[in-house]
DNA sequence: GTCAATGCAAAAGATTTGCATACGG
DNA sequence: CCGTATGCAAATCTTTTGCATTGAC
């Protein structure tokens, strides 16, 4: 087991109190999505967790998991990407402290998390300028794989030309 | 007439200019459409621009306006805002050199378009150590308005707390 | 005249919601 | 037991698309 990071375990009652001290309740099938998300080891989207969830528990519906996934952000315990795409990205919220961007790779069609601790600074000196609190920010760069447009394969990915 | 920018009827040229280059027609629903664009001093949605572009010349369709929405932004004429939102904002591109940020507000419901110079740098040296070259960025600040929420009103938008 | 552009209406696709039922506390 | 959470299916809402017609060049 191991000694520096939480285990899923341990995180799974994380959430537990999190329903309780919310008043919501601790079902089968919001164990089964919260278990789901923290065995995704990168992004996932809704329907990705559907599927997921319902090989923990088959009773679990689309319905709910867009039901649960509000709370899970708000748990903290999992945390929203918005790429610009007509569905959102989610991601266990394992143990990142210092605000992330994102690079988009529209050839390798993977979203890289970089660490941006400058980032806090920034959109707190510029909110403070128009007299506003910051809320939540983000950080974007869409970029494209040369390597894979040029060698015919990217070794990042490991995603060939098409 | 202003003698530091262009005129509309300069920019509209361009956009012209622009269609004849890329062996597109110039029709007259796409130049309501650029009209309506530039008439509006601020961010706009697809419908907004529909409703607009119909006060000039009552036979653009929907259909119309998103197949344009690509072109103008592909001509850089306008500029695509996507603050995370199940709908586009857009808005034209009058005369930004710098790279821009947005600050939403969630009470005033309002964007604010923000320089960022650094921005093309921080993209650059993080896709670098990627591999990857930059396509596009963004930075949002997503904040609330303390004063609308304490005082009541914002100074800003001129909302009052509801 | 030719073929791209248009309007219309239907389709698409992610997310939300109403409602009767099931189940956690 | 009470009331929240669920599954199902229908609804929503933006954006896209197929097709017959119109109009730019």
């Amino acid at each position: 087991m191991d000694a520096e990071s939480k285990t899923t375990t341990e995180i799974r009652d994380t959430f537990k109190d999190f329903l309780s001290s919310k008043g919501l309740r601790v079902t089968n099938q919001r164990l089964a999505i919260f278990d789901a998300a923290y065995e995704h080891p990168d992004h996932f989207t809704a329907e990705d967790l559907l599927e997921r969830s319902r090989e923990i528990d088959d009773s679990v519906s689309r319905a709910t998991v867009y039901r649960a996934l509000p709370i899970l952000t708000e748990s903290g315990l999992i945390r929203e990407v918005d790429v610009g795409r007509d569905y959102k990205f989610y991601m266990a919220n394992r143990n990142a402290t210092t605000f992330q961007a994102q690079v988009i790779c529209l050839d390798c069609d993977k979203i890289f998390e970089i660490d941006a601790p400058f980032m806090e600074w920034y959109g707190k000196t510029v909110a403070d300028k128009l007299g506003l609190n910051v809320e939540s920010q983000r950080l974007q760069v869409t970029a494209r794989c040369d390597e894979l447009q040029t060698a015919g394969i990217c070794k990042r990915s490991g995603k060939k030309a098409s």
